[in-house]
DNA sequence: GCCGTTTTCGGCCCGACTGTTTTCAGTCG
């Protein structure tokens, strides 16, 4: 997504990866890390506001508003060219390594000479990684499989982000499967749909059909934008509906609590009243965390207070494939499990997908009443359009989330739509591309009272 | 370096996991 925000987000975010590998104050490079994102997610051109309005951005100061100056006059930024100067060819590109970070960088630049990620894998190869104390077997497995993720992820995420930032649902469609194509030439994906190639395109879901969004954040965990922000924002949109889904307690960094949660459910109201907002209905829910047995963050008194419940995998990725399964299938029976978030929990370059049965946890889902995400971030477009297909064709239904974590992500459901479109799904395989009626009625699952009486007995 | 209904200083993202170690450092979400 090449565009002034994203250039003078790349400029902040190598900061902060800087400092941290020069052993900078934690909370500064925490700072340019927060100030990144806010800026990648400004919903604007960056380019248009001016320098003195730059502080207004929220997470941007006069520090960092001047080094944004500075890189829009001169297209870099002084301090950024003297901290890479200070540091080892190889060792930012090596920190990126999955299971690599400053530390172990700095390490194999300075005990073993290795220049970068090529390098490193023929250290690795060559026996070389042994001689370092802290590395071993299963080390060198890790990052092996780390630099086999990047190398072949590297082409779809590299084609995603040449995309212009307004680029169309069409035009994402094109780039998907021209990577498909490319990916796998010898083994056709069975009903994947090129751009208007088909005779059914009318048909396939659009992004105006989405009528709401349902899994966001907002500052109060991981997001960088206010509640009452990213409502408007979505109000902007002309959404019917809009669920605030932030994390949950057991991703302990986020700190949520009960009280924390029940203090924002109570701030909607308000919000939903506004001017701004008057016509959409606020979705009170939260992203719950899928534990390695299965079970999620709350009982059931308090999931039955959310009106809408997202759960994902965010720890234990390594399960094998039958403890995996198990764990996603019974969050699909939770009765207040309303959407699997992005299920295989790869990220584009950085993680692979968690190894799951798909089939079964589709039947599960189909059985359950519970929609598969489509999570439209472009940094992990997961589900992926062959996968899509075929949980379609067993009865499974979609979300097509954002996940925003920032104003501008909102404007990435074109992507996940995309996917979808690819796949060859429709508007009614959505449930965000249905009225809010049809949603409740879907999101009440088995939690009915008289399903809930009736599973008693 | 940023922020403010505990405000101009002093907080700010904490704990589990992993692999390697023999008590813990590094990485991650």
């Amino acid at each position: 997504m090449a565009s002034a925000n994203e250039d003078a987000a790349a400029v902040l975010r190598e900061y902060a990866e800087l400092l941290v590998i020069t052993g900078g104050d934690a909370f500064r490079a925490r700072n340019y890390e927060k100030a990144a994102k806010v800026v990648a997610g400004y919903p604007g051109d960056l380019a248009a506001v001016p320098d003195a309005a730059l502080t207004k951005i929220s997470g941007v100061g006069t520090s960092i508003a001047g080094k944004i100056v500075e890189f829009r006059r001169t297209g870099t930024v002084a301090a950024v060219d003297e901290l890479r100067a200070k540091i080892p060819p190889g060792v930012q590109e090596m920190a990126k390594v999955p299971g690599i970070g400053p530390k172990r960088a700095l390490q194999l630049s300075r005990e073993l000479g290795v220049t970068g990620i090529a390098d490193l894998e023929a250290a690795i190869r060559g026996g070389r990684l042994r001689a370092l104390s802290g590395f071993g077997a299963k080390s060198e497995e890790k990052i092996l499989g780390s630099i086999a993720v990047i190398t072949r992820d590297r082409p779809l995420r590299d084609a995603l982000r040449a995309l212009p930032p307004e680029a169309t649902e069409e035009r994402i469609q094109a780039a998907l499967v021209a990577w498909l194509e490319t990916t796998v030439p010898e083994k056709p994906v069975p009903g994947i749909t090129a751009t208007g190639a088909s005779a059914r395109s009318h048909a396939l879901v659009r992004t105006k059909d989405l009528r709401g969004d349902l899994h966001t954040h907002t500052s109060l965990t991981d997001g960088v934008a206010s509640l009452a922000d990213m409502v408007a924002a979505a109000a902007a949109r002309g959404y019917e509906y809009y669920a605030v889904t932030d994390h949950a307690p057991n991703l302990v960094m986020q700190q949520m609590t009960d009280e924390k949660m029940l203090a924002q459910r109570a701030e909607l109201p308000a919000l939903g009243a506004r001017e701004m907002a008057r016509g959409m209905t606020l979705l009170h829910g939260t992203e719950l965390n899928i534990a390695a047995d299965g079970s999620v963050d709350w009982d059931a008194d308090f999931l039955a207070g959310f009106d809408i419940c997202v759960a994902s995998v965010h720890s234990s990725f390594g399960q094998d494939r039958e403890v995996m399964t198990a764990r996603f299938i019974a969050a699909a029976e939770n009765p207040y499990v309303n959407i699997i978030g992005h299920p295989l929990t790869r990220k584009l370059g950085r993680r692979p997908p968690v190894d799951v049965d798909l089939d079964a946890l589709c039947d599960a889902c189909a059985r359950t009443g519970t929609a598969l995400e489509i999570n439209a971030s472009p940094e992990r477009m997961d589900l992926p359009p062959e996968h899509i297909r075929a949980a379609r064709d067993r009865g499974v239904k979609f979300a097509i989330d954002t996940d925003a974590h920032s104003l501008g992500h909102l404007n990435n459901a074109r992507y996940g739509v995309a996917a979808a479109r690819v796949a060859g799904l429709a508007r009614d395989d959505v449930i965000n591309a249905w009225p809010l009626d049809r949603l409740r009625e879907f999101l009440a699952k088995g939690r009915s009272p008289q399903r809930l009486l009736a599973s008693s007995i």
